[in-house]
RNA sequence: GGGCCUGUAGCUCAAUGGUCAGAGCAGGGCGCUCAUAACGCCUUGGUUGGGGGUUCGAGUCCCUCCGGGCCUACCA
């Protein structure tokens, strides 16, 4: 039995997601966290929300409500959410935890005594009107370059030119529109990455087996230009980790917190500290999850992340690891993801385009958003989202394929046999065939889950569900009834146990689905299948079942059109 | 501007430099009647974005052009 620990990118506070961030991470998190538990590993695994920072500060205050209210309010939106996709987190924690604030200040503190953190006065934009230093976005003015006189502080999102935002002409506050802005001097402090340019080079180098995304955009940090730079780790707001603290090697950073960048990554170690003091555990239950001192050698610790947070995974959190210069667990393998486009553009948080978590949800089960986000998932190119493929996908796959074979097994054995699994009997040589091909394609199965080849698990997982009909269909027992009852009963538990089978099988793409299929079959085995001849006589003659309501429902025509009308314009 | 990814059948995607470029869906035909008008079998469909090159051999490597996307360090 092997540990695994397992974290998900964590989303940021302000406002639910939509599917294209759910798939990057979450998702195939969980995916792989539910396998790996039913191959009986030990696992654990961590998500949380990212509660800190400036866009955080202003979702609260267009709420009109204190910050901590406000997350502390969408945290449990996002954990509701959460469990009805049925995210299997062992803990959903918040980067604002107490547990969050020590050790990111215990970081930073050692971080400081290994003389990895300098202290650089600066000039940034404060708005008077907002009271507040606006981060570069946050500044809009007239481009220098183009004219286009909506262009932001960092980039001219009409010709694209990098900018700074002294460079903008009339420069207002983006929050406000407030003009009275100013260049004030504040001091923060930077993690000295450069120092450790080597020793990051070093370890990206050692891992050879990396998605090319995840490795690409980690050297081209690391070489790019003049190499890896120092970054500012805190910033000028109220609501954070504060940055001075005490035992912190230095002073007067009062008023100011730690940039979310850098607690984010530490609350999935203090995310898993929660989890403990949730269940009444010491310290020592989640060091031996993190510190290698202390029984975190034996860990596989794999990350999921949408790609734009590459850099941070790879480069500066591995850097306040390594600089810390303590035996914390680093991470072992990166899947990283492209993202997921909706109908021909982009998910669009801020234009309400696309389908949100919630949407989601009220419309149809999380199996069928799991099935269909799993199986078409962005391993190696953004991928497309559209209407008319969720609904072909998730008929003939669920309804036809999967709900179908389960529904004629059953109501086949009911009307023929009863509601027990009949006994005696022969099976044939179609029967061996099909343990045969399962025995490959199960194996098949496995290899592509523990590499988290998620889209080709899912073809393959569907092929052993097609296997299933195709028995059916060649050995035909509905013929067989009429001139060898016991032929076709010995058939029928063959069928009956393969329902079984696909259960567990299927158990980390649609969970639902599968607690269903178990509950008809009046078991709860849901032991992993070794030889497939012996997985298919777990369900014994004379064992009693139940014919389940229809697995998956299909969708209509008209219920697609109406929801690619819904989602197609502005969220209200 | 720079870097990276990407372009393969009507659609969504596969293919360690090595048989005739494969699947699923959609389309066409046949079969079956247990089942959610479901299932199975067969089948149509491709100048692998264009052009050039390396190689005994290129979807794959190189150059170039065209299209799509992401990142570019103060959004997270």
């Amino acid at each position: 039995m092997a540990r695994i620990l397992i974290t998900s990118a964590i989303p940021y506070i302000n406002g639910i997601k939509h599917l294209g961030n759910l798939v990057g991470s979450q998702l195939p998190a969980d995916l792989y966290a539910r396998y790996m538990r039913m191959r009986g590993n030990e696992v654990m695994f961590i998500c949380a929300t990212d509660e800190h920072g400036t866009p955080a500060e202003l979702a609260a205050a267009k709420a009109g409500k204190p910050v901590a209210e406000y997350c502390a309010e969408m945290h449990g939106v996002q954990a509701e959410i959460a469990r009805g996709f049925r995210l299997s987190f062992d803990h959903f924690g918040r980067s604002s935890s107490a547990r969050n604030h020590r050790l990111t200040q215990h970081f930073a503190r050692r971080l400081g005594e290994q003389g990895l953190i300098a202290e650089v006065v600066e000039k940034q934009m404060f708005s008077r009107a907002d009271d507040r230093f606006l981060p570069d976005r946050y500044i809009e003015g007239t481009c220098p370059n183009c004219g286009y006189d909506r262009a932001r502080g960092d980039q001219c999102e009409n010709c694209t030119k990098q900018l700074d935002p002294t460079d903008l002409i009339n420069p207002r506050s983006a929050v406000s529109g407030s003009t009275d802005l100013e260049l004030r001097e504040t001091k923060h402090l930077y993690l000295r990455q450069r120092v450790l340019k080597e020793r990051l080079a070093e370890w990206i180098d050692s891992k050879t087996g990396w998605p090319v995304l995840t490795t690409s955009i980690a050297k081209k940090w690391l070489n790019d230009g003049e190499g890896l730079q120092d970054r500012g780790i805190t910033r000028d707001l109220a609501w954070g980790v504060p940055a001075q603290f005490a035992g912190a090697p230095w002073q007067g950073m009062e008023g100011k917190v730690f940039y979310v960048w850098f607690d984010a990554p530490i609350e999935y170690i203090a995310g898993t500290a929660e989890w403990a003091d949730a269940h009444g555990l010491d310290d020592a239950a989640w060091e031996r999850w993190w510190r290698t001192d202390k029984g975190a050698h034996d860990v596989t610790y794999v990350q999921f992340m949408g790609k734009d947070n590459v850099p941070f995974h790879t480069l500066s959190f591995p850097a306040t690891i390594i600089g810390s210069d303590e035996p914390w667990k680093l991470v072992d393998y990166i899947k990283s993801f492209n993202y997921l486009n909706y109908d021909g553009g982009q998910f669009s948080t801020s234009q309400g385009r696309g389908v949100f978590m919630d949407q989601a949800l009220s419309i149809l089960p999380a199996d069928y958003w799991r099935w269909w986000l799993l199986s078409h998932a962005p391993e190696n190119s953004d991928s497309e989202f559209t209407w008319e493929n969720f609904q072909a996908s998730v008929n003939k796959d669920l309804a036809d394929v999967l709900g179908n074979f389960v529904s004629r097994v059953t109501k086949f054995c009911r009307s023929k046999f009863g509601e027990l699994v009949p006994e005696g009997g022969q099976t044939g040589e179609r029967a061996a065939a099909l343990i045969a091909e399962l025995e490959t394609r199960v194996r098949a199965y496995e290899g592509h889950m523990e590499a988290m080849e998620v889209r080709k698990a899912a073809a393959e997982l569907r092929a052993i569900w097609v296997a299933g009909n195709e028995y059916l269909q060649s050995a035909a027992p509905w013929t067989v009834f009429k001139e060898d009852p016991e032929r076709a009963a010995a058939m029928t538990r063959l069928g009956l146990n393969l329902v079984r089978l696909y259960a567990v099988l299927s158990e980390p793409f649609i969970p639902d689905a599968s607690a269903r299929m178990l509950a008809a079959m009046g078991t709860d085995d849901r032991s992993w299948p070794g030889p497939i001849a012996e997985a298919l006589s777990v369900l014994p003659a004379g064992h009693a079942f139940e014919t389940p309501e229809v697995l998956f429902r299909k969708i209509a025509d008209e219920e697609r059109e109406d929801w690619q009308k819904r989602f197609a314009g502005v969220r209200t």
